[in-house]
DNA sequence: CTGATCAAGATTGTCGACAATATTTTCAGA
DNA sequence: TCTGAAAATATTGTCGACAATCTTGATCAG
């Protein structure tokens, strides 16, 4: 309605970025996520306000929420560190994430608009193209996978769905990504199990989404534990 | 191991209540949750401040966790308000519960050590002397039917589910019950399922556990929808 | 009298300084 | 040389003050 000085006023893409600590607690979760600040390292309260060119308090605040998400640990008096998923815990999420999301699917073969399902589909045609191209291979599976599962939570319709999944696990997945490096897991088997799991919502089979989830879920995380397992053993292959 | 002035290091009881921000944190949880700041009233950061004896920062970092377990809502400049959880959200906590302890509770029945459950039962003993004098009731229908619950999911020996459930869930359901007051949920009939359920985990059937759980929270959703029918629809009760 | 505009007040956001605690370094004694 | 304690240093925790923003109330045009 109004403008100031002759400057249109731009609605801000992200919703909550209007104060100091919050973008700075965004700018932070990228650098967890993509591995800059490793996982189990000190958090310098100092050397961050210097990185980021702020004051110490509302660089806590952002440590704080963080922490709220489980992204960060603190010890009183002695500081925070990123925290450090050991496979165990690892593993855990993958469990959670097998209830969580089959019960997500089998809400979004209910709940979805058709016009979500057509535009997920759209998704995965893009995905696909990718996959072929070999281009944008790390797009997908980096961060074009946690889209999909994304779209489906969202597709639940129930909100503390999402946000239990969207705030505080996939930040995790997230992270362990890029830390493991652990994504080349048969892009396209995923893609083509993807497929199946919209096409299920699509036709409304609310049973058959939930146990494909489940499925394709359980399937990547064997597939994690074969690989940690294959990292672990080999120390002792020398003898049988 | 060693003595300090000849006096002896007590390890507290809280493991994280040794600065300021921590213990406040804690007193505002308990006010939100039994309800002496309401749901959807306005957090007013120097009232608080003034209430608390405390300075406005580590206020404000007690906020921004508080923000992370989705206790308060805070809006850029304008401020932190109670979360006031729709009906239909609540329903949705107990949707998740049913997914997230069912798994728990199978879990539980795997994993639970035999002291553990001998504990339990011990628990439900003590419930059902406060419920058959009628002595403590309100305590086993306001807190102790979540120690129970939390001592299954504890069982789970799953970390995750104990963090989502216990720290993003548990909360809000707490609050919800003071805030309805609506713990009169027929405490004998939860008693029995309770020892139903801890009957299951000790025989280590597990799909039993799972189901009489989801069985559990499914009847508890069903008598707060009914009370919430009763009583939003009683405005047009003159005419049938 | 109603509505909009603008000023005054209050609240949130940010900063730098000081206090309390933890960590590291130094040094004396065995 | 090694051990232990004490001083020195660095980091975290807390506070009060100032700036930016929002809210409230007064003023004035219609």
């Amino acid at each position: 309605m109004s403008e100031k000085n002759g400057e249109l006023k731009v609605v801000p893409l992200e919703p909550e970025a209007r104060t100091l600590a919050d973008r700075v607690c965004r700018q932070i979760v990228t650098a967890i996520v993509k591995g800059e600040i490793p996982p189990g390292q000190k958090i310098s309260e100092p050397e961050l306000a210097r990185t980021y060119g702020i004051s110490r308090g509302p660089l806590r605040e952002a440590i704080r929420r963080l922490e709220g998400w489980r992204l960060v640990e603190r010890k009183a008096h002695v500081g925070a560190r990123v925290v450090q998923l050991s496979t165990r815990e690892l593993i855990e999420i993958y469990r959670v994430r097998e209830a969580l999301e089959g019960m997500a699917c089998r809400l979004a073969a209910k709940n979805m608009t058709d016009e979500e399902i057509e535009s997920l589909k759209n998704l995965l045609d893009e995905h696909e193209a990718s996959v072929d191209q070999r281009e944008g291979r790390s797009y997908f599976q980096k961060e074009g996978d946690l889209d999909f599962h994304y779209r489906i939570v969202q597709g639940s319709k129930n909100s503390k769905l999402l946000e239990l999944l969207g705030d505080d696990l996939y930040h995790l997945v997230r992270m362990y990504r890029y830390q493991f490096s652990v994504s080349s897991s048969r892009p396209k088997r995923a893609l083509k199990e993807h497929r199946q799991i919209i096409d299920a919502i699509e036709s409304r089979d609310e049973e058959l989404a939930e146990m494909l989830m489940r499925r394709h879920i359980s399937a990547a995380r064997r597939n994690i534990e074969a690989k940690l397992d294959a990292e672990t053993k080999p120390e002792g292959d020398k003898h049988g």
